[in-house]
DNA sequence: AACATCGTTCCGCTGAGCGGAACAAAGATG
DNA sequence: CATCTTTGTTCCGCTCAGCGGAACGATGTT
């Protein structure tokens, strides 16, 4: 899978381009080349030719070496490429054809949750929950994900704003019912529900972050409540959580750090 | 000035990564061969190396080639460094001591204009205008500038909002003469105004554009008017010209186009 | 089954580029 | 003011990194 051996001249690129960071972002040829271990010339003749491409930008005034304006614009072309939607409605397509339910995408937006994008599985039974459609945060996994990875005064908000509804018999109303169980979601990494909002529906919602670690949004596996028995669901949880990795990594998302 | 010979390689990576662009982010490794020339061995070779780091990512599922995260995480920092007054900063304490006088910063805000930065010339005589102070947009040279590039709607929501009151005999309050001397700044590149809100001071103005071509602050060079005769005026256009275009271009402004 | 086209790999030859040392310019030091 | 130090920059002959044409395996098309 990965290659034999990269090419020198990139790994010292990339050796040189790491120094650069939020903290210093200029530096002199001889501390570049101490730094990186590479000789002054090597290291002379990369960042002129780097710089003849605008990769980087040489201060007159102080001769110190600064990245350029070349990787800003790549970087917008990146950023065009990172938005939610785009991104995540591949992996929900073949989320969706691989599980064969109903795969949607919601967001947080006044303490409500919103779907943003759906992709309805091939089986006859649909989900009513359409695009567009806000809802309560207590009820349904998806709400319960993102509500988990709420901060507290946030979830405070929610909960004098708009209480906690009752839909179904399996609706969880107590509030410290409420928070033992998305404390549960965040040590799990997803969500489960069965009959919170719907009779006859289950779902399964793992977190999408962004490049800043962030939950942005929340990835959901919907389908009738008898599909998501214990076998099933513990494939069905490696998935979604595999797909909303996925989302996360394309969107910036480093796991380690 | 300019080097000899950049790096073969380098050219190649530029040509490369010069195809990546906002319509279209993915490509495969022949057609990338066939627009750059390059060998097929090569270009796989300079892509594999190059996701080795993080700069190029290659879809699992089409095989295709696009850009890394790398290019959004420098970007990023680049970005950081684009800061209008970080970036101004330096310019002007150069302008300042070079013309020995005070210069200022200024953006607009809900339609008026605000000081953001400052820097004192040395001479004795301080200029009252503090980093903050908020005043109407049709008189000074930087407020005048600032208005000038101001889409047409705009000026005329201001003029409904502010009118234009007079400050002093040389205040310019009639719209028709404004709008006549709006059109010269934008065709001259910058702004003149002598007394035109305090008595016995004098100003230059030219615009600061950003990396998509909008102008986004104005920078000022004031003092008393007996500093600013005809021919003290010329070299401090040149000056103030310069200035404004060395932030320009560390903000990504390319003038051609 | 034959074909077309994709990404990927191989390997021997060779000139691009390495690096140590010299150089110029600008501060720092006594 | 001369001397020392530390910058960034340039030079040039030797050498091995990497070039590229051709082969390969996998996929999709006719």
């Amino acid at each position: 899978m990965s290659a034999k051996q990269p090419l020198l001249i990139i790994e010292r690129i990339a050796r040189i381009l790491q120094l650069f960071n939020f903290e210093k972002h200029e530096w002199g040829i001889t501390e570049i080349a101490q730094k990186t271990g590479l000789s002054k010339s090597v290291t002379y003749r990369l960042l002129h030719s780097m710089e003849e491409y605008g990769f980087i930008k040489q201060n007159n005034a102080t001769k110190k070496y600064g990245l350029g304006m070349r990787f800003f614009e790549l970087g917008q072309i990146v950023k065009a490429n990172m938005d939610l939607r785009t991104v995540a409605k591949e992996v929900m397509t073949e989320l969706s054809r691989k599980c064969n339910q109903t795969v949607i995408l919601c967001i947080i937006d006044h303490l409500q949750q919103v779907c943003i994008e759906k992709v309805d599985g091939l089986s006859i039974i649909r989900i009513a929950s359409e695009v567009g459609a806000r809802i309560h945060l207590h009820a349904g996994a998806s709400a319960k994900l993102l509500l988990a990875y709420l901060p507290p005064e946030e979830r405070e908000r929610c909960y004098r704003e708009f209480g906690l509804p009752r839909f179904t018999k399996k609706t969880i109303t107590d509030r410290e019912q409420l928070e033992t169980e998305l404390s549960r979601i965040r040590e799990q990494g997803y969500a489960l529900s069965v009959e919170e909002r719907d009779i006859n529906l289950a779902a399964l919602a793992a977190p999408v972050f962004d490049y800043r670690g962030e939950v942005v949004a929340s990835l959901t596996l919907i389908g009738p409540k008898w599909d998501f028995g214990p076998g099933q669901a513990r494939v069905y949880i490696k998935e979604i959580r595999a797909a909303a990795g996925e989302i996360s990594e394309r969107l910036g998302y480093k796991r380690e750090k």
